[in-house]
DNA sequence: TACAATGTTTTAAG
DNA sequence: CCTTAAAACATTGT
């Protein structure tokens, strides 16, 4: 499910934690979650250390404590976060559960694509501090977007925009909606853009994020009306735009909606 | 039953 | 070494 502003969200309801004790931590330590990690070192970090703060970067969750600790949370496809009762019972998908004394803070995740990562140190981790500028800040820049198009300059557009290192937090109902706004077909080749179209992708890209967490990122309610999104799941679906019938194929690996008569391929 | 699901990683091929 | 495409991952719901 989550994408940046899903992922945004989430982060604000374990935000109830801030400020308060980790009494004790239970955690599904054989789910794939955890892989390559050492489950024992978090438990025993974690455990009495206070929850200091938050921050997302594109689709990553990074969670602060006292004692030097820091909790890295990717959502994957069907993870989500959650506050319950303090004693509430671990169910079945609940594999990270950390205890306060007013509530538990619980990352489930049915389909366990999703990931727990954990550092010590006084600084942040180094997997965080390497990620690519956000979207929505200064250093996102035309010129940037625009080299990374050209070297991914033979592959459908809808693939480049899924691809986090070029465009972190987007996800496919976003790389959908971003190219319904920009008018371009999601399988035209990211190398045939001209310059417009760029500029038109590159302001689509920053206004649909906007307008993701403007809603979507404050209380977890539906985009702007108006937008692709709300046609796009339906078949039989019609542009907002134009009223034209709404096609809906796999185009770099996704299921992708897309308006045949308002969204062009490049020349 | 079989397939698809708002995602990444690994593997293989070009 | 770089880019691209496809399969794999685990579970649920249609």
């Amino acid at each position: 499910m989550p994408e940046l502003a899903e992922v945004e969200f989430y982060r604000k309801v374990w935000d109830g934690g801030i400020k308060q004790k980790v009494r004790a931590v239970e955690l599904h330590a054989s789910k794939r979650i955890f892989r390559g990690m050492d489950t024992k070192a978090l438990t025993q970090a974690l455990t009495g250390s206070v929850l200091v703060s938050s921050a997302t970067h594109g689709k990553q969750l990074l969670f602060r404590f006292s004692k030097n600790g820091w909790l890295g949370l990717h959502l994957g496809m069907s993870g989500r976060l959650r506050i319950g009762v303090p004693d509430e019972e671990a169910g079945r998908h609940d594999h990270l559960v950390l205890r306060q004394a007013r509530q538990a803070l619980i990352f489930s995740d049915p389909r366990q694509f999703g990931r727990v990562l954990f550092h010590q140190g006084v600084a942040p981790p180094k997997w965080w501090a390497a990620l690519p500028p956000q979207i929505l800040s200064e250093e996102f820049t035309l010129t940037r977007m625009t080299r990374f198009l050209s070297r991914h300059a033979r592959a459908p557009l809808k693939a480049v925009l899924l691809t986090q290192r070029g465009f972190p937090g987007i996800g496919n109902w976003m790389a959908d909606e971003v190219l319904w706004q920009a008018g371009i077909a999601p399988a035209c080749l990211a190398g045939k853009l001209d310059a417009m179209q760029t500029k038109r992708l590159f302001r689509a890209a920053r206004f649909v994020c906007r307008g993701a967490m403007r809603t979507v990122g404050i209380d977890f309610r539906d985009p702007p009306g108006g937008w692709l999104y709300h046609r796009r799941w339906r078949r039989g679906g019609i542009c907002p735009r134009d009223g034209a019938a709404l096609r809906h194929a796999e185009v770099g690996g996704r299921t992708t909606c897309w308006c045949p008569s308002c969204q062009k391929q490049g020349f």
